[in-house]
DNA sequence: GTATGTGAAGTTATTCACAGCG
DNA sequence: CGCTGTGAATAACTTCACATAC
């Protein structure tokens, strides 16, 4: 249980995405009666190798015990820390479709460090409608949020062609994270980050594993 | 414009992520009226560089012209051909929740190569609803629509808790492919191809490169 | 015996840099 | 002269293998 060494910098974004999910196996870990874990348990959940989990574990610290293996608990509350999420995060919403309506609604954020506190979009027929704690507001509501709240991160999920100038207005009032559902890049400045989820693209991959047939 | 030497193996996971961007910026380009795009155009949608643009497609063959560039259509029809989305693929979605009644309505999905052909659950007050083209069925008629439609592809909605068997009833019925928005981690054999979705660890990584006040 | 932490080795992926073609 | 395609060089990531601790 040492102090985190490395800061920051150098740390490979794969090992980041897998520390996510060995969060996910730890949360329903907890469930269970089991209260140590080791690295080859973990390595399951990605389908990695225990060598593997150690050295994602061991680019922050020393956190595990010899001969025993994790704690889980202990382990939870390391990763957190690792990701910032021991705090909740603000977050807002920008457009208003369907799929804004189910991420309101969805009660995973919240567990993990993450509480939206608002939602927007200029249609005047969506708004006022209220999805699970959030009501649908004009975006010209939206810089007055996010200053208020002192809000960094954002998700997207305005059609691809207002992607851009949403995402610039953004940044404008102050937001460095951008989680983009839109099927468009962004052109942001290079002190914001951008991650982009594609759906489809999951998909794209499976049908090209299958085609390929590589068992 | 030569026929793919590579037929699957040994293909990089981040090129074939990095294709199904460069397929949503080319599918983009349709509707202006650029004809042809450079390696250089096509990094910017990933943040990467020219050559590695040209590496991921030099992986399948030779699709452009030296001093000039690629056509639009031309590659995009050769990414289709990679990924086998020229043809539609059938998919079903388990678990009839809130994400799956936004999946069922998106309209990308069809555009792209997949049809929903089934949504299913156990939950009796969810059974007849109809989203997009879609009608929520009782699980125990999956099987049959996977026999029927030849399904090959899933995707599982269902919780954390009822993941696991679920995707092994999917597997029985002769799914070969999942695509997991379960917080779960998913046992199954290894011919069939599991990609998980998980929109929290999105936004955990952004919040880490924040925390880590990496520029 | 069991399981972590980590240098060293190995493998995979990316960039360089330039020949080749339009 | 511009831009692709690609061997060679570099960088990034993963695995090996074993000292270390329980």
């Amino acid at each position: 249980m040492t102090a985190p060494p490395a800061d920051n910098h150098n740390i490979p974004d794969p090992s980041i995405r897998r520390l996510s999910a060995y969060l996910r196996y730890l949360e329903n870990l907890v469930t269970t009666e089991q209260r140590r874990v080791s690295s080859r348990q973990l390595a399951g959940c990605v389908g990695g190798s225990d060598a593997q989990v150690r050295r994602d574990l061991a680019l922050f610290g020393q956190f595990g015990r010899r001969g025993v293996g994790y704690e889980v608990d202990d382990l939870i509350q390391v990763i957190r820390t690792i990701f910032g999420t021991r705090r909740q995060w603000p977050v807002v919403v920008v457009g208003a479709g369907l799929l804004c309506q189910a991420l309101l609604r969805y009660q995973g954020f919240k567990q993990r460090g993450f509480t939206l506190v608002g939602a927007f979009d200029t249609d005047p027929r969506k708004l006022g409608a209220r999805y699970g704690d959030v009501t649908i507001q004009h975006i010209d509501e939206v810089e007055a949020v996010i200053a208020r709240h002192h809000v960094r991160l954002a998700i997207l999920t305005v059609p691809a062609t207002a992607a851009q100038r949403t995402a610039e207005r953004l940044v404008r009032a102050g937001i460095e994270g951008i989680m983009n559902f839109a099927s468009a890049s962004l052109n942001v400045p290079a002190d914001v980050h951008v991650n982009r989820v594609d759906l489809t693209a999951s998909l794209e991959q499976l049908s090209f594993q299958l085609s390929s047939h590589r068992s």
